[in-house]
DNA sequence: ACTTTCCTGACCTTCTTGGTCAGGAGTGCG
DNA sequence: CGCACTCCTGACCAAGAAGGTCAGGAAAGT
């Protein structure tokens, strides 16, 4: 139930990338401007390309770019990237498991936990995230009591 | 972003003792109820008594009983004794992260999706899971298209 | 006393996390 | 062409977590 430093990197990467105006940009000015490991952040992008969320080149001139616009990218999509599918129950998908007794109806909540992250990370897209314009779910879930405070 | 079976394990042997009408229940019904691995299910009871949790009694008619009513024990109450604190980011918690550059807003993402779980976690009650009557946040999330396929 | 059941720590294997290192391959420029 | 620059890739590595098992000790009941 916790979000992994490369989730984290990943998405500050893909941030940086959303926020540039014009051609590709480097790792180093990546890892740089976000503070991460440049060659762990190297093997994040990669991962990055092979799901398509990102294109690169190489060479004097070469670089990293988004490989769709920054507001059809969700941070549901670069999370999946790098961690894979989210809210797994033992490394299966919730609607795959069967339980018995009186934990027959464990199965609902799991499927909830599934669909709650997956409104706030669907729905917030890397242009949202850039602008710091976010949608109201996020605003209203952030603006409830306690939000801010440890458990 | 993934459930442990850990944390599984803890909330199906919870169940189980919500749902038992009287006395103490001994550890290997549990895990024979759960189909769960009796020796590893007994280090799980045991950290769950330790965080005040469940009690228990040893000897011949023997076992363990919720600490408190089944209404007043939550789910999140439970992963939280066997997985400790809920959407912690890079092991921090999310209001401890301070985020750079175009990743500024980041933080307001990762507070809301642990905002997002509690809503669901702190709401359904061992009560609520054994008898099936979820809250209204649970039905209505499990509800929502798609929630039940993959991704 | 003796059985039952919880309690505890030690141990084990495999996988994941969070990296580092070394080198290969494509790109652009002079 | 040659060279510098940058991405690309796989190998490796240390530490910790996940998911258990094993052996024995300590209370409770009969």
């Amino acid at each position: 139930m916790r979000v992994s430093a490369k989730a984290d990197y990943a998405v500050r990467a893909a941030a940086e990338l959303a926020a540039a105006e014009e051609g590709p940009i480097k790792g180093g000015r990546l890892a740089e401007a976000q503070d991460i490991p440049l060659q762990f952040l190297e093997h994040i992008l990669l991962e990055l390309k092979h799901h398509g969320i990102v294109r690169a080149r190489r060479g004097a001139k070469g670089g990293y770019w988004l490989a769709r616009p920054a507001d059809e990218v969700t941070i549901a999509d670069v999370v999946r990237a790098v961690e894979g599918p989210i809210a797994h129950v033992q490394s299966s998908p919730p609607e795959a498991i069967e339980y018995r007794g009186n934990a027959e109806h464990l199965q609902e909540v799991w499927i909830a936990v599934r669909a709650s992250l997956r409104s706030v990370l669907e729905e917030v897209t890397l242009a949202d995230l850039v602008s710091g314009e976010m949608p109201s779910v996020v605003t209203d879930l952030a603006a409830t009591p306690d939000a801010w405070a440890a458990r």
